[in-house]
DNA sequence: TCTTAAAAGAGAATGATTCTCCTTAGAGAT
DNA sequence: ATCTCTAAGGAGAATCATTCTCTTTTAAGA
């Protein structure tokens, strides 16, 4: 299921956004090139139609397109930069406000899982660890989860 | 549950690493400020009882201890640098072999999930969205072992 | 076409992380 | 305790993706 231009284009004309061979270009890239590039990959497959889009366009472009929701980042191993000293396998409530963490942990659920995974395993893919990635908000009760 | 400086003398050593006051001082940062701190969060604490520890140091003693997993990293919102054309809440199988990344939806997953969540809260969070991170080896067909 | 705010371009600036090269110091052996 | 040797630490330059600043261009409605 490719994305035609005219389809791009009526999505960013739906959110307000001009529409520019920039633009394009750069949500056609990502629709064609379907894992997960990075900015750098994006500007690789563009030279080649368009060159001389500068770099600092493709980030401007990006922050646009995750702004109005027309894509959304992941995350990668690479670019970590946060240290835990809690080896135990455990999950993580993410601030969708701030830039808070904080761990989860439950066994409970972590069974769930597991005998889910056990009785549906995935295709080609041998799954070595689940971690869960909750985004919300902590609702700041003076409780304190310690640990 | 804090950890003392022999304990952490200990874990270095089990380790074969040779127990040097950064290293002390780092693994007791990570302990101490224990919400995942960044690189630089390390820095600044250690920075009062451990002056002049070089910022090389610190990005050398970390990987060390990543390395002999004492510690391990954690994935932050900001860092991400890839995108994703799929809007559609979904999961990612991630290689622990290589940087590949792979979408995986599965709806009833989703639903046993939410219908957990629905009976167990997490106190003092709102749940918005929930994403797993699969970790795990893609067994490419023939199953390529060499990386 | 005209107008104008939004978008693109160029290149400098930033800043965290890495690298290089040299010095220091754990830790086992003597 | 001293010696030796290799791992570890220090200093500062280098890197490099991303951001910023400022100028020019252009999409799109009038």
């Amino acid at each position: 299921m490719t994305i035609g231009i005219t389809q791009i284009k009526n999505r960013l004309v739906e959110k307000g956004l001009k529409v520019t061979p920039q633009r394009i270009a750069i949500l056609d890239a990502i629709y064609s090139l379907n894992n997960h590039p990075t900015a750098e990959m994006i500007m690789d497959y563009i030279k080649d139609t368009h060159p001389g889009v500068s770099s600092a366009t493709i980030y401007k472009v990006l922050d646009a397109l995750v702004d109005k929701q027309l894509i959304r980042r992941v995350k990668t191993e690479k670019e970590i930069k946060r240290y835990d000293g809690i080896l135990k396998n455990h999950h993580h409530l993410y601030s969708t406000k701030s830039q808070e963490i904080r761990d989860y942990m439950n066994e409970e659920l972590d069974e769930l899982l597991d005998s889910y995974f056990r009785k549906h395993g995935i295709d080609d893919f041998e799954i070595e660890e689940i971690n869960l990635q909750i985004n919300g908000q902590f609702l700041s009760g003076r409780r304190n989860r310690s640990q």
